[in-house]
DNA sequence: GATGAAAAAATTTGCGG
DNA sequence: CCGCAAATTTTTTCATC
């Protein structure tokens, strides 16, 4: 989280396992790279300090929690200065997944998951659209989601 | 993976706390709940058997890596047909880190990473935009992504 | 910096309620 | 289905190279 930190070749390799499974043992990434589990040890905690690594998280797959329905919304705001307090109207909803502050069509671009339609349409007007500095807004249904990954180190 | 699973308040807290922080131990979860870590064990090997716990993984922060930019390319393509042909283009891009198949607007939504605006240049005009079946891109720039989190179980 | 073995901690298993 | 405790595995430390 302080300094940088330019990762090398065993830093990428340990930080793609990790990517793809956070408990992969750090003898079996030091097997595979043909060093010592302490070196995987040292590593990892040399991009945790650097702020590489965020966190590691548990993934649920959100349909299997009852929510069926994913979309974005994008919003446009009546004024650019009220960024802030929609902002913060936005982060009491639980379902607003993601939000994006963004230039071109929209000024806020959104990720929405709720149980089905009837929740994305009660969410959309009576949450949302009633949020006074909001002007307008616009949403795209994902009828599915065929890529989904993190960035290669 | 297998079956379905209705989950009860022990789950829904395990959960959670293991979407912040996919390594909190077992006994910790266990004391928070005033249950033994056998049993958490047992509630977590549920939801993963479920499917609802799809995996841990290990989160990056993009622009320490040199990802400096952020963007959303909504693509329309020529022929509602060719979206398989194309999901499989983008798929090789790993700068294409989600697809989303919509409604509205777009027939391709795709969320992109790159190093900077020149190689968001290169990607769009020389990658995207050179997939024949393409009709035409629109580009939303992120400059700032101040929600980010997982749905509440 | 990296190693490798020892120490500490966490996970997993299985018996009994 | 849960708890307890033993057995196993993993992480972490540290003296040494």
């Amino acid at each position: 989280m302080t300094e940088d930190y330019r990762i090398d070749n065993l830093d990428k390799t340990i930080l793609t396992a990790l990517q793809a499974d956070a408990r992969t043992p750090y003898a079996e990434l030091a097997k595979r790279n043909g060093v010592s589990p302490g070196t995987v040890h040292v590593r990892i905690e040399k991009m945790k300090q650097a702020g590489i690594i965020t966190s590691a998280q548990v993934m649920v797959d959100p349909k299997k929690l009852g929510y069926q329905v994913c979309c974005f919304i994008g919003i446009n705001l009546k004024t650019a200065g009220d960024y802030p307090d929609v902002l913060k109207q936005l982060q009491a909803l639980p379902e607003v997944v993601e939000a994006y502050y963004t230039t071109g069509h929209y000024s806020i671009f959104t990720k929405i998951l709720t149980r089905n339609i009837d929740a994305l349409h009660h969410l959309l007007v009576h949450q949302i659209q009633s949020i006074e500095q909001i002007q307008s807004t616009e949403t795209l249904l994902s009828l599915q989601q065929p890529i989904h990954r993190q960035i290669n180190p």
